[in-house]
DNA sequence: CGTTGCTTTGACCTTTTGGTCAAATCATTC
DNA sequence: GAATGATTTGACCAAAAGGTCAAAGCAACG
């Protein structure tokens, strides 16, 4: 029987520094391009104190990871079945959109593993996320039936939302060094949305 | 003056051997995730006997980010002026989806690039692709004008054409956990053209 | 205000990794 | 087939990086 303690002040505020800086360094270096040094002195913390709070450095990166895919996945949980079909997914893909704009960090950390074969996290796409997914394209092809949006391959849609959206944030150097001056946030919903509703208008 | 000696059949071929063994693995595991010592295994090569062809890790990195650049936006360039809008653009589509299906550790060796920030070709970015990017917006937008494609923001549709093709390759490890066993390139063609039929049809 | 347990750190260890070098081997040409 | 230059390699090096540990510093509570 180990007896749990409970959580210290000062240990909730570092181990949230922790995480904090290390969402910034593995997200810009990829998993193998961070350093722990890096992210100690980006927490403001000595190497060994912040082994102190997290075991090693895989085990930082899953904390971030594992606490990040529920958040990630929010907007398309929300997806209503018994809402308005185009209007759900309009708002499905204004969500994943803000979210690109709000927590680059956090889509580009999932790009880097995704890329990468996703070798931490591959048992959860196929199983959680398949899932989720799979019971969406469901509420989809209900939709379609019913002719209340146009008919197309209802995952390769939610892929699409996927790649649009986050594209502005994994790739947004390629973005605004190809855009200059123009924010890519101010012009971007507005194709989107028009693209969505060419798309899906029965 | 120095004297270029011509390449022998050997350094033809090892040098091959080690860009083809380098985008697999750069590919894979990111700049900093690969190592010397496995690009070497892969090529064949002892390490020393890799540092006699090129010069350091970041040579072998350049020279492939060099080479396929160009490769890579072949299919833009061939984006006519003088054809029909809708059948270029869809082409354009086409060959895209056709290189993440055929030519994907290229898309991943870009993709780890350009989400860590693209270090080493940002300036390439803000001069060659723009300029390329801005040229054929130019044509998009005469089109446009002419009311032989629908009016849409002509830098997000090439964005767009962009996500859409490349997460395919850059994210295959996702789409195929979510698909199971249907083969994403079976469906994907369609479900493209049909998107880019509804957006551009004036 | 001293004890207890939480927190922090300097010093250190080991492994990995990019890179060097001199010597050996191999191919080619005269 | 000897000489010349191209190719290959084993041994080695220094720096970087993940991680350990014992001791010191602090906070909080009785």
């Amino acid at each position: 029987m180990t007896r749990t303690r409970p959580e210290t002040r000062i240990q909730a505020r570092n181990r949230a520094a922790i995480l904090e800086a290390a969402l910034d360094v593995f997200s810009a270096h990829g998993f193998r391009g961070a350093t722990l040094d890096q992210i100690a002195a980006a927490a403001n913390l000595s190497k060994p104190n912040l082994l102190y709070y997290f075991p090693s450095k895989d085990a930082i990166h899953d904390a971030l990871l594992a606490g990040l895919l529920d958040t990630w996945l929010d907007p398309l949980r929300a997806l209503d079945p018994e809402g308005e079909p185009l209007e759900e997914l309009l708002a499905y893909v204004r969500r994943k959109l803000e979210m690109s704009r709000d927590l680059p960090r956090e889509s580009r950390l999932f790009a880097n593993e995704i890329v990468q074969g996703a070798p931490r996290i591959h048992a959860t796409l196929s199983s959680d996320l398949k899932s989720l997914v799979d019971e969406k394209a469901r509420v989809l092809t209900g939709w379609m039936a019913a002719g209340r949006i146009a008919r197309v391959h209802p995952h390769h849609l939610i892929f699409s939302i996927w790649s649009l959206t986050q594209h502005y944030a994994d790739f947004d150097v390629q973005v605004r060094a190809v855009l200059g001056d123009e924010d890519p946030f101010d012009s971007a919903p507005a194709f989107i949305e028009t693209l969505y509703r060419k798309l899906l208008s029965p």
